[in-house]
DNA sequence: ATAAGGGTTCCAGTCACGGGAAGGTCAACC
DNA sequence: GGTTGACCTTCCCGTGACTGGAACCCTTAT
């Protein structure tokens, strides 16, 4: 099978493929012309890379999975490790993503977002200290 | 003041600012010596693009809104907009963010984490299908 | 004179690809 | 047999927002 195919199959480019090639997550056979020739193995370790990227995980996670799927020996502790530790980055990014969403959120609501200048989002971004809550006598 | 002491005052690495002023964000003046030369405006600068950073925008959002923070006769409608596109893209994100993390915690849930090789968070990126439920009868 | 602690430029690397050029290969059609 | 046109190959550059490091200049203190 072809590389067309072969992303098709596994739902990633082609241009990925090779680059999964180029780093050594995958090695596909060649044809006598030169062409990539995939086999099942092939497609099977494709579609699970493209199911590990997709949650998140780096490349090098995906290696370390990879591994851990092709070793009969692997402890399931080494795998909920890997995951876990990338549970907390999720959470973690999460965390940051809304805080930004709050505070943004705050500022775009106090902004009237009309032709006039004045604006809290400006104001708080040159100068931390302001807030966008109305004065308290 | 030097680089260095705009670093501290700005709360950003000098490696950063030389690379700010690189792209044209900012552009400090320079002493006979050739060092730059960090003056009030400059260090204003700096404190809003951290902040403006530290709330995620791009550096090309960042130059935008520090064009229309310097352009007296702004209308806020253009930095409400630019806030809430960008506010939007945060949301995805964090969908995004919390679809892998509900997916994968079900999935690190599941997993014994123990010893032996059996782990539902490979069979489930081996084979999309898996599912990490028992089995009903 | 020298050593330290600034500063400067430039180059390379990061991560996970994507775009595009230049050229080889294959199947089909006239 | 020639010619499309689709597919394949390698190679190199660009992305975003920096970070690290080398090589070298400037200032101040000993």
């Amino acid at each position: 099978m072809n590389i067309n195919q072969a992303a098709a199959h596994a739902g990633l480019p082609a241009k990925t493929i090779r680059y999964y090639e180029e780093i050594g997550l995958i090695r596909p056979g060649r044809a006598a012309n030169g062409y990539r020739s995939f086999a099942e193995a092939d497609l099977h370790k494709l579609a699970f890379l493209g199911r590990a990227r997709s949650l998140g995980f780096s490349i090098e996670d995906c290696r370390a999975l990879l591994a851990l799927y092709e070793d009969r020996a692997r402890a399931s502790g080494d795998v909920k490790r890997l995951a876990e530790r990338h549970l907390t980055q999720i959470a973690a990014k999460i965390a940051e993503l809304r805080e930004m969403q709050a505070t943004l959120g705050h500022l775009v609501d106090a902004c009237a977002g009309d032709a006039r200048p004045d604006c809290p989002i400006l104001a708080r971004l040159s100068d931390h200290a302001s807030r966008e809550e109305v004065r308290r006598p």
